[in-house]
DNA sequence: GTGTGTGAAACCTTTCACAGCA
DNA sequence: TGCTGTGAAAGGTTTCACACAC
């Protein structure tokens, strides 16, 4: 035997990063009603080459047909398996404000199969209300609801000085994993997964960016 | 000469998206009171490895001193620098749905230095009304406000039927850089930057985590 | 011809280990 | 002793090039 076909081995870390990119890709392209389609499509779509491609796809078993392509249906399903989202996922939101609103509001979770059970704040003045349907429970109950509601999922939306300890309840209550939006760097268990996505730091990455190319163009007008 | 010590010249990728956290840390350090920091105790509050903080900061100067460490203050202005977050930026929301209010009211960006100016939508019950205290202007005047605002980069948080469309429209417009919140990949001119943040991507990112986690307990306990 | 799967090469990143200075 | 800066080694990722199948 080479290569498994379930999700089980390794799959290289910077394959991961764009196994989300292919199933986007791949969803539309069912919806679009196409039957099969080609690494250089693919690639094309998402600005890939295409051995990058075939090369990502090749981890997780062999899937393509020499002369016609992939098959875009059970690609779907394998890659859907692989990065575990071929099931539902409980997640609960922390923290009522303007961004855990969004989070509550974004469409994309619904669609992609998670389910958003519950919502925790500290605030005196949201506590117990309801916002978008959903009511608001003190950070004291985390614990209890966590449990009660089987949350594996814990989406962390508070200001950075707060994260660390709700980071820690949250993992105390059993979650298994974390969305950070705060600008920190979480200290937790080791069996808890963290995945941090700092705004902040995005919009400085993009600065980086075209600064550096300001800074370059410079250089060839004045050099 | 050796390095360069400006924001010149290669500052391999994967430097640059901890340039971010360093920066971030520093700022606590600063605040904190610390005159000079050790690359241990830097990768200690990152989860980095000493070894990994030296090179980073090797890349643009010799910042240290033996036996000492960093100085915070300078540091952190050539990290900034570097960044080329050493200056006011000027931005616009596209898309005022619930994320781009989340993204007007985000205290981080203001006090990174991140003005945003502008705001756009196409929906006529809110455009020429005030959102948290700007106004909303409607999606055909994007270009006329945002050369007369002077915008640079542009967040995009529309739904993603949407955001090509406005992506081309702001790429026309003027801007630099395009901060993209929708789940599509976007086909600009190459002079425009783009940086990608998907929610949604982000937590299949953190689901795989947790699954393979599982997998691999379940093989452990099974095998 | 079209297009996959895959070794080998090229490239990039991280870790190691230690000389050298305060 | 404490800590930086840096070559060398190890590890990971991407690109290349082509045998092979439809």
């Amino acid at each position: 035997m080479a290569k498994e076909t379930g999700g089980g081995g390794e799959t290289p870390r910077a394959v991961v990063g764009r196994l989300s990119l292919y199933l986007r890709q791949l969803e539309l392209l069912e919806r679009a009603g196409a039957a099969t389609v080609s690494s250089r499509q693919l690639g094309a779509a998402l600005e890939l080459s295409d051995a990058q491609v075939r090369k990502d796809l090749a981890n997780f078993g062999q899937f393509g047909f020499r002369g016609i392509g992939y098959p875009v249906t059970p690609l779907r399903a394998a890659v859907r398996a692989v990065l575990g989202v071929d099931r539902k996922w409980r997640a609960a939101v922390i923290g009522a404000g303007n961004l855990g609103r969004a989070l509550l509001g974004y469409r994309g979770f619904q669609e992609r199969g998670f389910e958003i059970c519950a919502v925790f704040d500290n605030d005196a003045s949201v506590v117990g209300k309801k916002v978008r349907g959903r009511e608001v429970w003190p950070m004291e109950k985390m614990r209890e609801v966590v449990r009660r509601e089987r949350v594996e999922l814990a989406l962390i939306a508070v200001p950075a000085e707060a994260a660390q300890s709700v980071a820690t309840e949250a993992a105390a209550a059993g979650v298994a994993g974390i969305l950070n939006f705060a600008p920190v760097t979480l200290k937790v268990e080791e069996a808890v997964n963290v995945v941090n996505v700092d705004l902040g730091l995005q919009l400085e990455q993009l600065v980086f960016q075209v600064h550096q190319r300001a800074t370059e163009a410079r250089q060839n007008t004045a050099g």
